[in-house]
DNA sequence: GATGAATGAGGGTTCATTCAT
DNA sequence: AATGAATGAACCCTCATTCAT
């Protein structure tokens, strides 16, 4: 994608940008093909033309939005993580924090590019997007404190154990919502922390000395 | 899908139907779009007509394929969970095995589950899947002999922990193995075996008395 | 064009193809972007998907038009003059009789091949029919009995203007014409034979001896 | 067009307009279709809004162009035309040094004229082309000296064969030359009055007394 | 039951036209 | 008057669906 037609979309009064983007993301999400331009725009609240305007064709639109998203993910997450702190569970829970807020402007951030990733929709950037995870992964779980767990307790098998409980918790949370109306988000977002951070408090119990 | 309709079908001559829904569920594993029903009556060798006389839309082609997985999973998988056992580390394990016995057995199947659960195809797997699921969900974690487990762990949530490690475990098996060739299964299952397996190990230490 | 192709259009029903191509060449006499697949279909009576599943495209529509019409011209127009005649007059009379039966057919043939060669609608094809023709006119103008001009007539000129009167009564005749609805057609024929031939008494008398 | 709008037309500065009636000359002989606002109205310098300002609609545009064009060819063709000449040989011959005055000071012009007669652009042209035709015809050709013609020449017939001879021989020039680089202007100019007049050399040998 | 030619709604895309500024 | 971002009707094309046979 060329940097005028980044730039023309960048110059896009930002909360129509972020309109389209999130309707983008949304319609994607159920792959390439099922994606209609039509739900697009009218999920954004603007016209078809204008689209066409801004982004030249559904690929390259979808283009933009993985690397935009790429970008943000990178931006707004990967590069805040403090790591630094070396408790595993404060780790994580910096990550709780900080996928939530990025889910509040982007609703669909996470779920699109897993999604993106998963039909390869775009070979090229995508596979950016595998290595950085790739050198992401093994880089999260290392300079781990080891000595804040319990004797017989394997570190490796704990974070996992973590890892995976987050993600369970955070998926069973999604399928109860109908995330076109989001009603009251302060009080879900204050019970959502809420409910995880008790299952941290239990990592905390059961894993840590 | 009425019964009127599924009688239409299940009265097909038994090698043709089996025929028409693999080349569906082939065809559909592409996505919903991108399955053809051009592609499908070609592969199965009857003509366009046929396919439509019989499963009235491309929509309801595919909810019967839907209910026919689900059915055999529901039969080859649920209803062969023994709910005598109470310890919940050996009910979970129970489905780990099974699970494994599927999907030896009908490898297409549960990819293609997968598919339709991802692209939420049709409306219709969600309804199905979370109708079966909110029916099987409370019943599998019920029944539990919580004495097991060590004062001051919450039962709900170790079995929560539990089922979404192995599901978090499964998913990052899945996604390193390129389905189409499965070189040495055999050795292949042994592994995965053995490392969950080790998680389950962990659970019971860190969770019962 | 591929054989393939050819073969799915040749059969067609003869009176529906002719109705599409007859269509068709009246849609593509305005240009080629002019031409709108619509406005061929709704002329035609038939569908959008017909037109589509027989041509692939506009542009392979357009093609095989463009083929077939050059196609028909060389065999029912070219072939059929009698090179034998050697009285230019009568020659040209040939011509007369043959372009009228196939403008009975196909009215807009010769109006859209000309359109089509200025707009060089399609490279190779016309180019092959510029050919055709470059040949065509020379060998059409020789081999004629000069000795049946008067003396002091150049034969080359008489025979230029005997054929651009020809050429431009037809026009003027064209113009007089709403082709949509061709009332009394055998009529109109025996009227323009008829001042047709006025014009070549005339030139009989001028030029021959 | 109304006048009021050929008054807000005409009221816009001379050199802009002709920036404006100049550009899109150029973009219409391309084709109706093929011509675009946007490339008329970066040619011409100005923005897409006050095109539509002025002209109301690419049609409209259109037509402007074609009144104006044919306003010129009125002005300075058909009434240049010296009616007093009552020779019908020399009344056309003073057409074709006309014509070929015009299309040395406009060689636009007669390009775009013809571009739009023979795509029939709008429906206006010929309509435009039919009324100044249909006055500027049977004036033409009327007030003609018959007494020049021999005995037993039918002098409409005999006038229809000029016209269209020297239209003919006009149109067999135009398809040989390329119109974008005349080479040796002068020189064409000169081979090409001298050939036309062979044939005028012709008519009145054989037509006149 | 069985066929496949025929249909037309809907897809992505373009571009003349409008309108708030 | 002058702008250009925004619109939406119309374009070509696809493909699920129908229906005469």
């Amino acid at each position: 994608m060329s940097d005028c037609e980044r730039h023309k979309i960048m110059a896009i009064d930002r909360e129509k940008r972020d309109r389209i983007i999130n309707a983008a993301m949304k319609e994607f999400n159920k792959g390439y093909k099922n994606a209609s331009t039509d739900a697009i725009v009218k999920e954004a609240g603007i016209s078809k033309g204008l689209l066409f305007h801004y982004f030249g064709s559904k690929d390259k639109l979808l283009d933009f939005i993985i690397e935009y998203a790429i970008e943000v993910v990178v931006k707004e997450y990967f590069e805040l993580i403090n790591f630094e702190q070396r408790d595993i569970l404060e780790r994580i829970w910096q990550t709780v924090l900080l996928k939530f807020d990025l889910s509040y402007k982007y609703p669909m951030m996470f779920d699109f590019l897993t999604t993106a990733y998963k039909e390869n929709m775009n070979g090229v950037v995508l596979e950016m997007y595998g290595r950085v995870m790739s050198e992401f992964t093994p880089r999260f779980f290392s300079g781990i404190d080891e000595s804040l767990f319990k004797d017989g307790i394997e570190p490796k098998m704990a974070m996992n154990v973590i890892y995976w409980t987050q993600v369970g918790y955070s998926h069973s949370q999604l399928e109860q919502i109908d995330s076109t109306d989001i009603i009251d988000f302060q009080k879900e977002y204050e019970r959502y922390l809420s409910e995880i951070q008790s299952y941290f408090d239990l990592f905390r119990k059961i894993f840590y000395k």
